[in-house]
DNA sequence: TATTAACACGAAACCGTTTTCGCTGCCCTT
DNA sequence: AAGGGCAGCGAAAACGGTTTCGTGTTAATA
């Protein structure tokens, strides 16, 4: 019903001059008390807002960010989403967010619409579609413009801007061998495409503390799965066909769907075969037995991002690109020993 | 590093005014056909875009929507989201996400926030302090400012806009009934506080259930818990005290607690005891047994309010507020019987 | 040859704010 | 009485676009 209500208005109905209420309403001294008091009566009373669209066009700052992330309904995703949306509120920035669906494509057309202009910076994380691509063109583009940009989780070496990520490849050495002093020693790892960092840093973790256990390093213990399947076969042939006794799964899903198949196999979870997934999600909290799993902090990974980012906007850094590590925690539950 | 390229610099360079180069991106038949091929390219050179800004301010139009939700780290929001930023997209429309955390100060602010010429329109569902305390001035006030609204879920009568609901009471009812019809007689309700609509409603399908079926109402069979707490105890005793052989649940993280303390108590789910969930996440796809549920589809909901959302900003609707039911679909999996 | 229509472009207003600068009066000083 | 200083306010530019309404040039027509 009712238009907004502008300092044109004000002026008008007031007989003074649009500058002059705009002064009045920041208290600027150059106004005298009657003036003020009686413009700020009137501006109250009619429930005036500065109008933000004029005020990013007129200050090149619209206090929004823009986080594009592959996928919203997905645990780890959205508690650093929260974590972002935290500390952005608390230092006066929105959030827009934009979803890429796993999709190249859609990631860039979402980038392009960001960048019109709508955001300060960006905070993203890679679709896999592009890690696959190995293509970063848009994202260079969008350094090009000045816009600050920061890349968390699932980041590109490929590509110069501030990043956090995880100490993916540390913390998988550390769950591997956790597993090693327990007393397993044919040790299995569940992962996907290598293309995904994450998942490649986290092989390498799992290499590393076979390597440095004095463990035979066995190709047929690595099982690959599709990002997303509900195809089970190579999962159950994968248990069937070697002798394992303990499972990285770089994420939670498939911990819990291979917990699955062992147990229906007949195994034991944590005495026959142990498991430590990674994503502390709510799964791992109430699965059967409760899984043992790769706490990834996600909220403090948003908020660092979120810092980073607002900093850079408010601070004209120059370069200078940090690369912050976020550190895992092992947190153990009943699908490991002790 | 460089700055955005603007109209007034393509006209400066090519020695021609402003209005032209706008028209010649427009392609208007106004201008030349080389005056306007020479512009064209030049843009492209220079990968010249609009400012969304400056078009805002002027078309009075952002093409974004506001979306506030309780909690973002839940399954059905995000499933919500998903539905509302994939029908947003289709239709031009960016998404700005606030998180009120149930708190009603926050969800306050969220809406000033936004409603400062951000957005075109606003979706949201309401926090449990907002219903807690019955308190709506402030979705009002975005009313009266003749801001579009739609409601979805948590949703409120006194407030007159367009809605999205569940059929809460009916598919309660059907869960109940389902219940009873395999046999189950002494059947249970597990809630929150009431003055969550959602859950009276399904309280109200859970009674009339049990009415229609010639089953006696016991008070002492409806437990309430709090929203979010890791407390057992009053679950354990519940179950303890009571002869019960089919639970309904308000959402799926009460059916995942109650189903695992009933089993550690003996008894088998779903011979002994039934149990039904609403939310149709993750949790239950992979709990054990496998848990039965309503599911919402979030999607479709989140998809019905950003069209009702979006018709309304498009055309000037005047008053004549929809409330679209969505219709819940009972998922019989491992917890209830057949 | 004078009038006119079509063509191709520019000037200016506008969206809502902020901010710089300049212009009145008035009072005080000498 | 003249000049200086200051308090209080307004005009205008700027942010980056769109759009309406001229306006000057050329070609066609009477």
């Amino acid at each position: 019903m009712k238009r907004r209500v502008t300092l044109k208005h004000i002026a008008k109905e007031l007989d003074v001059s649009v500058s002059t209420v705009s002064k009045a309403l920041k208290n600027s001294e150059e106004i005298s008390r009657e003036t003020k008091e009686k413009i700020q009566a009137f501006a109250k009373l009619y429930n005036y807002r500065p109008n933000n669209i004029a005020l990013s066009l007129k200050n090149k700052k619209t206090k929004n960010i823009g986080v594009i992330i592959p996928d919203i309904v997905h645990h780890f995703f959205t508690t650093v989403f929260r974590g972002i949306e935290h500390y952005a509120g608390e230092r006066g920035y929105n959030v827009m967010i934009c979803v890429s669906d796993e999709s190249f494509e859609k990631e860039v057309l979402n980038m392009e619409l960001l960048a019109n202009g709508s955001i300060d910076g960006i905070i993203m994380s890679l679709s896999a579609e592009t890690q696959e691509r190995n293509d970063f063109n848009h994202l260079q583009e969008i350094m090009d413009q000045g816009i600050p940009m920061v890349l968390f989780d699932r980041v590109s070496d490929e590509v110069a801007c501030d990043k956090v990520i995880l100490n993916d490849i540390e913390i998988a050495f550390e769950a591997v061998e956790t597993m090693i002093n327990s007393g397993k020693r044919k040790i299995a790892l569940v992962t996907t495409e290598s293309y995904f960092n994450v998942s490649s840093d986290r092989a390498q973790g799992y290499e590393k503390a076979l390597i440095s256990n004095d463990l035979q390093l066995e190709k047929n213990l690595v099982l690959t799965l599709p990002y997303e399947s509900e195809d089970e076969i190579p999962i159950w042939e994968f248990f069937e066909s070697n002798e394992i006794d303990a499972v990285l799964c770089v994420n939670e899903i498939f911990a819990i769907k291979c917990m699955d198949v062992v147990q229906r196999q007949g195994k034991k979870v944590p005495e026959d075969i142990s498991f430590i997934g990674f994503t502390n999600g709510i799964l791992s909290r109430y699965s059967t037995p409760k899984l043992s799993t790769v706490a990834q902090h996600g909220e403090r990974m948003g908020e660092t991002a979120a810092k980073l980012l607002i900093d850079r906007i408010e601070n004209d850094l120059e370069g200078n690109y940090k690369t912050e590590v976020i550190s895992a925690t092992l947190i153990h539950r009943d699908s490991t020993i002790n």
